[in-house]
DNA sequence: ATTTGTACCACACAAATGTGTGGTATGTCA
DNA sequence: TGACATACCACACATTTGTGTGGTACAAAT
């Protein structure tokens, strides 16, 4: 689909946009002596025309790299036999970063203690993203300082408007919450990082 | 340290820089509705000598945001008894959002089918980060291609230079590598939405 | 009382940058 | 043959964009 100079264009192209600012035309004509800005402009045609770049009339530095040249973290399903890895038909979502972390102020990450909730998949030494709010629903998972004692991480449990806090571990037992207690707030997502 | 006017505009070039393509001075004074681009130049100014920004002289839209001005999210530890959840004593360090995510490039998630890794609290529809390599080391969590079957995540274990992919459930079996099974990448971590 | 920082404005200038219109040469495909 | 894509070049032009030099007003700190 792409001749090698094309490609190796669109890679000048993606890893300046990766370093933070897309190029102009004049520093991709530097890049590859190139003696003509016509000579570029040649270039980025051919790549709007197959679909890899956007461009943005009269804007300066305004390359924008499409879905076919990747631009988020795809999500896999299903990956059948035989199919790439990274084949299009296995991309079943991009992960939007701004989406889960939006730059709101009431949230932050708590690193986990003991094993009160292994049950769940949450480990020791993983990080919970947690929301502030004072309350929650049964089955949350929610942050709570009880008898105001330390900051503990458990599922949240409503029995006949009664609400208690229960492990996901059997060595644990289930805490009634009492005017002593009170939720910080409630996880709303669960990272492990390996490395 | 900033004020909320310097903090507005330092969100809304940190969401263009986001986007791909920083904004120009006057793409500043336009969204803020300021008549002149000599009040832009006050505010990255005082970016600058804050330190939350660095500029490239001469260059349209070179504002690189310096690792202070990253999104960052607290990381709290313990949190003793008493202590308000997010004093400043119990943050541990800071998750950088954009750091995680700056490599891209041969970064993919895979959304995770079946319970074969529950003992290490990878449940299914977890989404693990996955880093494209073709080798790995004993211990590793990898995503694997097993016999050009589907994909699997396992534990890659190395048992006199023998490999082996194995569960953390009891409900399924070692699987011994073969030359019809391939190595696709490395779980670098594991994240789960509950929302 | 003076300095410093914040928060704006006006206008001009030079450099950077995208655009337009031409050109040459080579090869492929129908 | 003709049409088309690739792969370059030259040069002028208009707009975008960063820069420079001024200004006003207000508040807090020294």
């Amino acid at each position: 689909m792409l001749t090698k100079k094309q490609n190796d264009v669109l890679m000048f192209i993606r890893q300046r946009i990766r370093q933070g600012l897309p190029p102009t035309i004049r520093e991709i004509a530097d890049e590859f002596r190139f003696g003509s800005t016509g000579t570029v402009r040649d270039y980025l045609k051919a790549l709007v025309k197959k679909g890899f770049i956007a461009l943005c009339e009269k804007k300066s530095r305004a390359i924008e790299l499409t879905e076919k040249a990747m631009l988020n973290i795809p999500i896999l399903g299903r990956v059948p036999a035989g199919v790439p890895v990274l084949a299009v038909e296995n991309v079943e979502d991009y992960f939007n970063v701004d989406k889960l972390f939006s730059q709101k102020d009431d949230l932050f990450f708590l690193r986990v203690h003991g094993d009160s909730m292994i049950g769940a998949g949450i480990m020791p030494d993983d990080l919970v993203l947690v929301k502030k709010q004072s309350c929650a629903q049964d089955r949350d998972i929610v942050v709570c300082r009880v008898d105001e004692e330390e900051i503990t991480v458990k599922i949240l449990r409503n029995r006949e408007n009664r609400f208690f806090l229960e492990p996901a571990n059997k060595n644990y037992s289930i805490i009634p919450l009492n005017e002593h207690s009170q939720i910080v707030g409630k996880v709303i997502t669960a990272i492990r990082r390996y490395i």
